[in-house]
DNA sequence: GAGCACTGC
């Protein structure tokens, strides 16, 4: 099928594919030039509309911001708003982010323009980093999440004249709860102003949320001009039943069709089994490279590379070479590659979905949303007029919902209702969401929430709810630390917890040095299970000096490693605040392992013959992940609690240690003891 | 026999 799906030579690349043409034989991107992307045939000074909006700041409460990546919202908007006065007598201009790099980068960014240190009147916070100045900044970069927490500290949020929500469309679960309590915080302060920044036209939900139950004159749009170059789309006539192979062919005509002109691709896929397949493609098309042509150069770019293999995409290709990045959605938003010309999007997205019914999370392929389709396409035209191709007909597009699936509808509610309750948010049914989570999850929560003893009888936080409400940690880890005072295990309990909460500790590489991972991974190996093996792993980085080359040699990841020791830095600080001990159980592994179970108690699991597990809950077919320890060895009580369960093509279990029945039975004894005399 | 992307004073 290789050559029949687009012909180089012909007319220009895309021959075949679907476009519409203007009159003049120019090919207008059909879904980008009228609706999504701003054009721009001569340069537009950024914000052409910088006194309309500055006025609309003045006259209505809260404004949303439509403007592409690009535009110089996130940049420019807080400096204007300090030029004609907002962060005067003492005031600060807030911004948020949904992701750290983005706070750093951008604060320091302006914190140049400015001409001034980051740090000083210009500044960021994220989770342990504030480089900010509590006198003398008034403009404070931060990710969303920290300005919710700073929620519970300060429910007014009293120090900001302004909060800027950057990147809204994106829906994140901190950029929805955040929302949710500004509305309710302007009832109390109107003198606070709102600015809703969004990329998408969908922009009318987050106007409608502003302005349901308060008055139309709560809130306006402003678009702002972009400042991309023009991005060409184009599409596929016919749906590929191979969007991997199509997606190695379209860059492999693009190049054939370019000659030795300059311009990167960058290619859309949705995992790292895509993307090692979609190599192996170009590995087969190599040669049949013509000895004159440019030569390709792929790039693989996934969260589950090292840094070094990371930084490897934004080195410039050799001259006579051209660099095809072979990306997942890290390099939507996350990842910014300069350079990029082409950009080949198969449409597809990987989602993670959670069933608060069977407390199930799952990872789910789906189409992107009109929204992401567009912030795609826009990776091509940041230097440059670009193409960007997607893998799907015009009419598949017509059919994308217009913004990203808002998380807080597909994710667990546990930890934003125990702090929802701990801002004083008891009538969760009466909280003004932008998109309410599904009730059944809502309940699920609430119930789970009651289980675990943060919750009364009453619907209110418990002495201890308090406590884990504040505490950066899932609900059932934070029970751990809090039971490690009496099973006198504080000290392990805490790396633990670390090291439970990053991810992709362990590098595996593809192929034969996966192998040689695996044999270094199992050095750290404890007969309990994958718990303990954790805190092995991280008492020897501590032990072997926390060097990244130790960890190069022992398949891990130095930044997740080093994640894991500021985490566990941060939870001791908790522990001292709440007057837990950090006591070490000196080896005595069996009160760890009960300390395990009082937060697991509702992730048992028993062994059955044919090597998997079935759930005390439910009574669900479990798989082993095959990273476990426990993946080829029956534990000898036949019995272990889990850390996750994830359903891919079977549903797996993540994390496991071996535990004795009975401990479940008293762990449940002493819960039901506790209900009953309360 | 397997790893979308983020995040938390």
């Amino acid at each position: 099928m290789a050559l029949e799906f687009w012909k180089p030579g012909t007319t220009g690349p895309g021959s075949s594919l679907d476009r519409e043409t203007d009159g003049e034989g120019f090919a207008v991107p059909s879904a980008l030039s009228s609706q999504s992307i701003q054009h721009q045939r001569e340069r537009l000074p950024i914000f052409k509309h910088r006194d309309e909006l500055l006025y609309a700041i003045e006259m209505y409460g809260v404004i949303i911001v439509v403007g592409q990546t690009g535009c110089g919202k996130t940049t420019q908007l807080p400096q204007y708003l300090m030029e004609s006065g907002w962060a005067d007598k003492g005031n600060v201009i807030a911004c948020t982010q949904p992701r750290r790099v983005a706070a750093t980068s951008v604060a320091a960014r302006v914190a140049t323009e400015v001409g001034s240190i980051l740090g000083d009147e210009v500044g960021y916070t994220i989770r342990f980093e504030d480089v900010s100045d509590k006198e003398r900044t008034r403009i404070l970069y931060m990710t969303d999440g920290m300005l919710f927490r700073e929620t519970l500290v300060d429910p007014l949020l009293s120090r900001y004249s302004i909060i800027m929500v950057d990147e809204a469309h994106e829906r994140s679960v901190y950029t929805d709860l955040l929302l949710g309590i500004l509305k309710k915080i302007r009832r109390k302060r109107p003198s606070l102003r709102l600015i809703v920044s969004s990329a998408t036209l969908d922009a009318t939900s987050f106007l409608d949320f502003f302005t349901a139950s308060t008055s139309p004159e709560e809130a306006t749009i402003v678009s702002l001009e972009g400042r991309m170059y023009p991005v060409e789309v184009a599409y596929l006539q016919e749906p590929t039943p191979d969007y991997v192979r199509t997606a190695a062919q379209v860059a492999w005509n693009i190049n054939l069709q370019q000659g030795s002109g300059g311009g990167d691709i960058l290619m859309f896929l949705t995992g790292r089994d895509d993307i090692e397949r979609c190599l192996e493609e170009f590995s087969d098309l190599m040669a049949t490279l013509p000895r004159s042509a440019t030569r390709l150069l792929p790039l693989a770019l996934h969260a589950g590379l090292s840094t070094d293999e990371q930084l490897r995409v934004f080195e410039p290709a050799a001259r006579g070479s051209r660099k095809v990045i072979i990306a997942t959605n890290i390099a939507e938003a996350s990842v910014t590659i300069e350079g990029i010309k082409f950009v080949v999007d198969c449409g597809f997205v990987k989602m993670r979905m959670f069933n608060a019914t069977t407390a199930l999370a799952s990872l789910a392929t789906v189409p992107t949303s009109v929204a992401s389709a567009t912030q795609r396409a826009g990776r091509a035209g940041r230097t440059s007029p670009g193409v960007c191709y997607r893998l799907y007909p015009k009419s598949a597009f017509d059919t994308l919902p217009l913004s990203n699936s808002p998380e807080i509808t597909r994710t667990d509610m546990t930890t934003p209702i125990l702090q929802l309750k701990s801002l004083g948010i008891d009538d969760l049914m009466k909280f003004e969401w932008v998109s309410a989570p599904p009730a059944e999850s809502v309940l699920r929560a609430l119930e789970g929430l009651v289980a675990a003893g943060m919750i009364g009888e009453d619907g209110r936080l418990t002495a201890i709810g308090e406590q884990v409400a504040e505490c950066p940690v899932e609900v059932g880890i934070a029970r751990m630390l809090f039971s490690s005072k009496e099973l006198k295990c504080g000290e392990e309990i805490l790396t633990i917890a670390a090291m439970t909460a990053i991810q992709d500790v362990f590098l595996i590489p593809d192929g034969a040095p996966g192998a040689l991972a695996e044999l270094e991974r199992r050095k750290f190996t404890a007969e309990e299970g994958d718990h303990l093996t954790l805190l092995n792993v991280y008492n020897a980085f501590t032990r072997y000096g926390r060097s990244s080359s130790w960890c190069k040699a022992h398949a891990l990841s130095f930044r997740a490693m080093s994640r894991a020791v500021s985490i566990r830095g941060q939870l001791k600080k908790y522990m001292q605040r709440f007057n837990l001990p950090t006591e070490s159980c000196e080896g005595d592994a069996k009160r760890l392992r009960r300390c395990l179970v009082s937060g697991y108690w509702r992730n048992g699991a028993r062994w059955v013959a044919d090597g998997t597990y079935r759930s005390v809950r439910g009574n669900r077919t479990l798989h082993v992940h095959p990273t476990s320890v426990l993946f080829t060895r029956k534990p000898r009580s036949g019995w272990v609690v889990f850390h996750e369960m994830e359903e891919t093509k079977k549903t797996q279990i993540r994390i496991l240690t071996e535990i004795e029945p009975d401990w479940l039975v008293d762990h449940g004894h002493k819960f039901q003891k506790k209900v009953e005399r309360s």
